[in-house]
DNA sequence: TTTGCATAAATTGTATACACTGCATACAAT
DNA sequence: ATTGTATGCAGTGTATACAATTTATGCAAA
């Protein structure tokens, strides 16, 4: 009897039906790392609130959630204690959770404090860098020239090269400051990126910022950062009157309750 | 039978055991405010962090957690999931959690952030107090002047202070961001409040920021708050290396496993 | 009709049972 | 002696049962 060390256990409980369930869930992407249910639930939840799936104000119960993700409540609720620390979900006790809701003024203190963490990310990644951070940086920035006008592909681009600034700048604490303001992005509704004019300033930016950092010059890096804030805090704002002036192309979201 | 609402419930199911064990873990302060076991949990876990009662690095498990709060691991479970996100606790799955220890490195990290913060912090407050914050802030530095020998009355005063400055700099994600560092301040050892010398110049400090904010002058405010953020830093890297240096007053700490 | 209260329904909070994982240790085979 | 495999144990992950709480509903009294 060759089988594996792990073989042995159906002899004690139910033949195993969860577990089933379980890898199902798991092993979608492919990649096979186990996470947990709760891992899956939360990833899940945060996205279909960022895409748009379930609007911001709505009412969601553990019932619910646990019902559409096909697991018990346990894990989804701690997936949703732990959307809550981020700030994607308020909490009430005995009352379910609601999808936070950030208006005109929560959005520029919002940008306000990404004026003040990310000019400081970029100088400290200037002062940093060496060789094959810049040589990271550069293909990016190759990929998004490329891409100027597919969205979808310049989503995780955008991401990665301002992730990679975070990552040469060398400051967990930063790195943190700075992942608990984009993870509310979703909040704000459509990304900027959707707009293609603003694509493209935005890549220019980005050039601008790597030529900074190449040549070392963080006070350079940390003006241009600031610069890109500011720009993209006035493309929406510039979206949120055009929107408010009856040009609203926005669809209604799906209140996410089955 | 004039009962209340809600005293017919003993009839369904135990003579209602836990109730009592729950109330008398909630009530403890007195105010009564029905907390949930799992925000107890977690209050009483930062004041064992930052009491020195649990040590940094120390190992915990859920049921040693639970065995000592009295409570099931449901609970405990989910204060450790939240004290894993303010990043005092580490869990490594299926292995427990380790309290978070922060080096010097790190320290620094930690106070470049501060630095950034704090003074946007200070002069956002400049720029929007009233008649009202203000007499809130002097009323504060009037006691604190009177405890600057008594560390056990600074410490709330100290953190009233800067509390009201993020209150009325009305920044919420500001806030957020500055509060998720302060968390884990208690990972960095005893307070520099301890030190009376730098609980003087402290307060010196503290009291030029007030000038500051009462004559609106946001720039002095700032700069104030800068150097008071500096002057915290300088103090810890003084003591770290007078304790490098064999002249160690730190008492060890217990591991915190009953 | 309206008000007050008691009950019912819905939902969260907590406890507990059980399967699974990771590691340590003992045993078997070479 | 060494290596590979099995086994036990400690602890986590998940499901589920139950208790507590809030909100809604119905019924009686004014």
């Amino acid at each position: 009897m060759v089988t594996r060390s792990r073989a042995r256990r159906p002899a004690r409980g139910i033949p195993d039906d969860s577990a089933l369930r379980r890898i199902a869930a798991r092993d979608i992407p492919g990649g096979g790392d186990a996470r947990s249910l709760a891992e899956v639930a939360c990833d899940e939840i945060r996205r279909a609130i960022r895409e748009g799936r379930v609007a911001t104000g709505a009412h969601l119960t553990e019932l619910d959630l646990a019902a559409w993700l096909g697991m018990s409540r346990t894990p989804v609720r701690e997936a949703m204690r732990r959307l809550q620390s981020e700030g994607l979900l308020l909490i009430q006790p005995f009352r379910g959770a609601l999808v936070m809701r950030l208006d005109a003024g929560d959005m520029r203190q919002m940008f306000a404090v990404r004026e003040l963490l990310e000019p400081a990310a970029a100088a400290a990644c200037a002062a940093n860098a060496g060789a094959a951070d810049i040589a990271a940086l550069r293909a990016i920035l190759r990929q998004e020239a490329a891409s100027l006008d597919d969205p979808a592909a310049l989503f995780p681009l955008n991401r990665q090269f301002h992730d990679i600034i975070l990552e040469v700048a060398r400051n967990q604490f930063l790195s943190k400051a700075i992942a608990g303001v984009y993870s509310l992005i979703p909040l704000l509704g459509d990304s900027n990126l959707l707009n293609r004019r603003h694509a493209r300033e935005a890549h220019l930016q980005h050039q601008q910022i790597l030529a900074a950092i190449e040549s070392g010059d963080a006070a350079a890096a940390e003006a241009v950062a600031r610069e890109h804030v500011r720009h993209s805090l006035k493309t929406r704002l510039a979206r949120i009157a055009m929107a408010g002036s009856g040009h609203s192309k926005q669809k209604t979201v799906k209140t996410g309750k089955k």
